[in-house]
This record gives C-alpha cells, structure tokens and sequence, in this order.
DNA sequence: TTATAGTTTCAAAACTTTTTGAAAGTAAAA
DNA sequence: TTTTACTTTCAAAAAGTTTTGAAACTATAA
C-alpha cells in the first residue's frame, strides 16, 4: 500500500465514522484530509482531491470552522484563502465534546429540569416517570461534569486518568 | 404541566437525542417510551402512544432487542408479545458502547492498523500522515480500553471514578 | 472605473433513510 | 381442519439530508 490508497482509505472510513455520529461524510472527509495534510490546502485543492463541489467543499469547510476544528489562513501576497486543521487529537475531542455538549446535553437537561416540575400525580405511571428521569438525570450530570473538568485539562491529565483506571 | 405533557416531551426530546447519535427517532421513542412505562407494553399500545404505523414499530423493537434494549415477555393465557426496556440507565449505556465499539471502533482500529503497514516513504506528506495516524490510534486505543473495563465494571464504580475526577 | 479572482448562497436534483401498509407468514384456538 | 389473532416482511412512498452548480456577491488589481 502507497501513501494514496493509505491516505484514502483513512478518509474514507473518517467519513463513515463522521456519519454514525452525526457529521456529514464531506465535512468529516475534509477534516481527515486537512488533518494529513503538511500545509494548509485551498478550496480547489479540496475540491480536486476529495472530488466534491464547490459549494460543498465550502459549506462544510465554514461549518468546520465553526465548531472550531478547522481554520483559515492569508498567505502574502496571495488572494486565495487557506485552510488548515487542528491536529491535536486532545483538541479535537474537546472542541468536539464542547459543541456536542452544548447541542445535546444542555437541552436534553433543560428538558429533565422542566419536567421535573410537572405535577404527576401518584399512579403508578407518575412515580416510575418521576424514578427513571431522575436516574438519567443523575447521570447525564455526572457526565456534564466529567466533560466541563475534561476541557479544562490538558491531554497528559486526561492520558494518565485513563491509564489509571485501565491498568 | 402534567403526566401526559412531560411524557410527551421527554419523548420528543431522546428521539431528538438519538437523532444525533445515529439511532433513528422511532427507534429512540420506543425506547424512551417503555423506559417509563411501569409495565410492559405491547405492539398495538406503542403504535398508538406513538402514532407510528405496525411495520414501523415492529422494525425498531426488534432492532432494539438486538441492542439489548428491550426484551419480549409473554404472559400467560396471552397470544400478545409484551415488551418492555432495560431501565437501568448504567446498563443501557454498557450496552450502547459495547454496539458502538464494535461498530465503530473496531473498524476505524483496522483501519489504522492497515495503514501503519503502508510503505509512505519519505515526503513531508509521508511524515504527516504517521505522524498523525499514531497519534489517533494511541488516542482511540486508550478509550477502547477504557470502555472494555467500564463494560465489565457496576456502577457504582463508575459513579465513583466520575466523582472523584470531578471533586 | 472596470475587470478579474476569488467566496458565498441557495434552489433544484440526487441520494439516503425512514415509514407505511398491505400481503405473507405463523401458531394457537375452535 | 379452518379460523382467528397475532407477527413479520418488504416494495413503494414519504421525508429528510446532502450535493451540485450557476448566479450573486465581495474585494483586490489594473
């Protein structure tokens, strides 16, 4: 195997993992491909390797850049803009778990927080509603917690947390 | 707001969830239907609650027993399949991460283990990419790890790694 | 000012996923 | 055996998402 088919392949299945979690396969795709890559790539080198258009390269190179993965760059004396991706795995992840936790943990609490109010009554269906939130209230908190301390810390933490919770 | 009301919404809001997590809003709704369902439910009650048609809600119960989600209960003198969910939550998420690492990181790990095998050569290009690739493997191999305790271990374990890493 | 080089937008087309509902299948009851 | 009560399947329809490409826009250069 060349680099190509390695680099390829590696984009592809960036892809497919983006999908299964909510990240359309072009935008995942640009961010492996601006990931491997040495320097910062324009539209059109984007456009020509991963053989999308360009209102397609640029959308999602826009909402890249709006989750913070993805930057842009001027070189001197050049019109065309740059692009580059952070590499930092450590940083991708938090800057991912930051967004995530903005789009899918806060509302889902907001909405916990809210029925919790509710008048339930006292049957049956009322006391296991009232046990089952509370429990993934419980938890989803916990979570929320772990993310917030998470990204305030930098990889070694995070590295030797894991290590001692696996050996 | 009452029983009915804060159902409704807690409902809406973890197929909403689930949209974002790859797992289809019917798929999410049942589950979240009989999370707070004190007795279990059959196929008819389900289509009803959720206004979805049979074949719909036939597909989605059996994708999530094959989660491990839901399970099928017959009672006695009753030709109906009652079914009901997995409440609790710590078991719900074991089961979740244990479906989802084996559909997503096992391969993206086979992935990465093909291309450390690529001949890449000596080009800045070449660099980048092991360089990049080791960093994503070592990455994702220490939350394999990771998962693979969490899934052998109780909650209360759990509960307290979380805590203390918080504290 | 006008031409040029680039970026952004968005309606329509292509594609993907989900949902429906009716027909086929299954097994207990009559 | 036939009927009845249910479950399963799956092709077609609907809904949702992504992609395209051309037109509109923006800003620099001539």
């Amino acid at each position: 195997m060349d680099l190509q088919e390695a680099k390829y392949k590696f984009i592809q299945e960036w892809g497919v993992l983006g999908s299964s979690w909510g990240i359309n396969r072009a935008m995942a795709q640009i961010h492996a491909l601006l990931m491997l890559a040495p320097e910062s790539k324009t539209t059109d080198e984007v456009m020509e390797e991963l053989k999308i258009s360009r209102g397609n390269a640029n959308m999602n190179m826009r909402a890249l850049i709006d989750w913070g993965l993805v930057f842009k760059e001027y070189k001197p004396g050049e019109r065309k803009e740059y692009f580059y991706a952070e590499k930092d795995l450590w940083n991708v992840m938090k800057q991912i778990a930051k967004e995530r936790r903005k789009r899918e943990i806060v509302p889902i609490r907001d909405v916990l927080a809210e029925v919790s109010e509710a008048e339930l009554g006292n049957t049956a269906e009322g006391k296991e509603f009232k046990k089952v939130t509370k429990d993934i209230d419980a938890i989803i908190s916990k979570f929320d917690g772990f993310i917030d301390i998470a990204a305030k810390s930098d990889q070694n933490w995070f590295l030797k947390v894991l290590s001692k919770l696996i050996k």
